[in-house]
Parts: structure tokens; sequence; C-alpha cells
DNA sequence: AAGTTTTACATACCACTGGTATGATAAAGC
DNA sequence: GCTTTATCATACCAGTGGTATGTAAAACTT
């Protein structure tokens, strides 16, 4: 048979995304042929150019589901870390789960390396920067009213920040001597804290 | 002819290293064939494959290329900055000319963008970090001599202000609304100062 | 000076790649 | 029941990085 129900050609969907995810995370994204993901998922190269327009275009669904995962969950811990005492805690917790994420090598490969090297500068200013850089600049913005830090430095602040940790995951993962997990957080929270 | 004097072996070696580097700062790495490079260079695959083992060995040679202008170019803006009565001067001196590398599409391109996808993970790690993280980490090392910094934040601070820089060189040639290299600029000294 | 080896390419070729065109079949709509 | 349309499967294509082979001139040997 040729022609599925709309449920059997939703699941053929999920099925390539899931195996060009595997495949991206671990072989990145110009080592994984379209042949080899249509060979993991079961199908051919018909079905995968029917649902998807591009290789492109499969690797930024990939991508854009990896994102909103870590976004859902970075909000999640900031938001259950509230605190009345330490305006800092929210944030840092955020920035502690983005940390872990950023020291995956799933995360490197995807979002870190190969997404700017395919979707190029424009394409990952749009839709990166959204995501990461917003949720860094809300924090900052937080703590600008609190006054912990000046109002027109946010945006710059933002920036440099998320690299920061962008940069502190590679080392990680890389294993630097004299590099922990809590080591670059510590120097992390060292440097925010700075900030007046 | 075919075969040619040294000189001329050499000649044809650089006008392929000058093409190569030349499309792939412009149009990037998977984006520039062999096809292109020699036909800019005016001579043919076979001679490109004479002198490079494969197009990853090309890119590594123009990378190595960049990198090192790159860093003579900071350390000698940095040397020309010693001062006896601010300390910061002579490392703030070499992070303003790096900042201005990138902030270029061309190090962007070939160094932060396209390097870290082509060569993998290993080997970004033995040679960026050679260069640019050495070089702040030096900075560092100073003023941790002069007590403004912790011994033991060097390694995972000059990380994460590496790649801050990068990340603020990005933002800077995106045109981010509201950020400026003087804002940038200004924002990562206020960083470096909170230190203590 | 002659012969041999080696260097520096040029050309033809290859397996593989992402992408397209065409075809087939069953579900959906009328 | 007939047509249309969605969902694939297969065959095909131009272009890619890389290799194998050929060739002529330089360099080295005797």
């Amino acid at each position: 048979m040729v022609k599925r129900t709309p449920e059997q050609a939703e699941e053929t969907r999920r099925s390539i995304l899931a195996a060009a995810r595997h495949l991206f995370e671990t072989k990145g994204y110009t080592d994984t042929s379209i042949a080899a993901i249509v060979d993991e998922a079961g199908t051919t190269k018909g079905a995968l150019f029917h649902h998807f327009s591009s290789k492109d275009a499969l690797f930024r669904e990939v991508w854009t589901e990896v994102q909103l995962e870590m976004d859902s969950e970075t909000r999640a811990a900031a938001a259950a870390a509230v605190s009345s005492t330490d305006p800092y805690a929210a944030f840092l917790a955020g920035i502690r789960v983005y940390f872990k994420w950023a020291s995956t090598e799933a995360y490197q490969r995807i979002v870190l390396t190969d997404g700017r090297a395919v979707m190029g500068l424009e394409r990952w200013q749009e839709d990166d920067d959204r995501l990461g850089r917003n949720n860094v600049a809300n924090g900052l913005r937080y703590l600008a009213k609190k006054g912990h830090i000046s109002e027109e430095r946010i945006v710059p602040m933002s920036v440099m920040l998320l690299n920061a940790l962008n940069g502190a995951g590679f080392s990680l993962s890389r294993k630097d001597p004299g590099v922990t997990a809590d080591n670059l957080f510590e120097a992390f929270e060292e440097l925010l804290r700075g900030l007046r």
C-alpha cells in the first residue's frame, strides 16, 4: 500500500524526525546522509521529501524541537526557584539547567555547532536568540529592576553571558584540565554578582 | 608543461590557498566547491590534491593562517599598551583588537562558525584554544598576580570571557538593536572589572 | 651528456550526495 | 462509483569530494 491514513502518515513523519534527530545528535549534520535517515526510520526518500522540503528544513525542525525542550525546562526550573530573599535565585536556577544542556554533546552538535553553520547567520539570529538570549535578557531585566545591574547593559550583557555559558559547556564536555561543572558555575555566578 | 620549478609550485600553492580563503570567507565551507577554488586559482583539481590532502586539510591551513594573523595583531596591541598605572590596560587593548576580529564576517565564517563544524570537537579543542584562550588566560594570569582575580578562576574565566567576546562579535555584526561596539566593549570591561 | 628518478601537475573516472520526476495505490471527497 | 488527492516508492540526475592514471619537465645520478 502506498497511501496511509493520516495517523499512519503522522507516524512516518515522526519516525523520520526521530531518526534524523538521533543521527544529527550523534554524527552531525554533514555526516548524516538522507539515505541513512530513511534507513533508520524504515522508510524511503520519497516519504522524507514528501514531509520535509529539504535536508535543511528537516534539520530546522529537529533544531526547534531541541530548543523548545531546553526552553521549557529552564523556564520551569527558574519559576520553581523564585525566592523573596535572593533576587538572583531564579535566574541562577535557570542558568544551571541551561548549563547542563550546553554540556551535552547533543545540544552542542545540533544547536551550538551545526545550527550556526547550517542555518547561516540570518536564520540563527531570528531563531536561536529568540529563545536562549531572551531568557537571559529577562533574567537580567529582573535584576535591573532590583537595581543590581544597569538598565542599558541588559542587551549586551545577555549576549555575552549566554555565549559564556555555551563556551563553558564546551569546556566541560571537552574535559579541559582544571575545569568542573561546579567550578564553571561558581565562576559564572561570580561574574554575574560582580555587576552592580 | 606539467612540472614546474619549486618557486612556481609554491606560487600555485599560494594561489590555491588565497582562492580558498576568499571563497571560504565569503561563501562558507560547504558552499565552496573544489571546482570553484581551482577555477578561481586558475589551476586544476590535480594541483589542489597534490598540495593538500583533502578539502578539510586545505580549510585547516586557511584557518591557521587567519588565526595566526589575529594572534600576532592582538599580541602586538597588548604589548604596546602595557601601563604601569592600569594593570588592565594591556589586557583590554588586546581584547579590543580581538573583538574587532570577532566582528568581521570573515573571522566568524572561518574560525567561529565553520571551524567548529568542520574540524569537530577534538581538533577545535587543540587548535583554537591554543591561541584565543591562551591569550585570555595569560591576561587573567597577570591580573591574578596583581591580586585582581582569584587564581583558580583563571581557566573557567578565560573560557567564558573568550566566548563572551565571540558572542559580542556576532551580536555586533548582526546589528542587534541597541548594540554598538562601544556598548559591548564597555559592558565587557564592566564584567571584567567586577571581579576582584 | 645520458639516463633515471621524482616532482608537479592535468585528465578521466568513481562512488555517493541531495534533490527531482514519475508512478502507483489507497484513502477522502463528491 | 467516480474523481481527486495524499502518501509514499522507485528511477533518475547533476554535482560533489576524492582517486587513479598519465605525462612532461625538472632534478639528481653516474
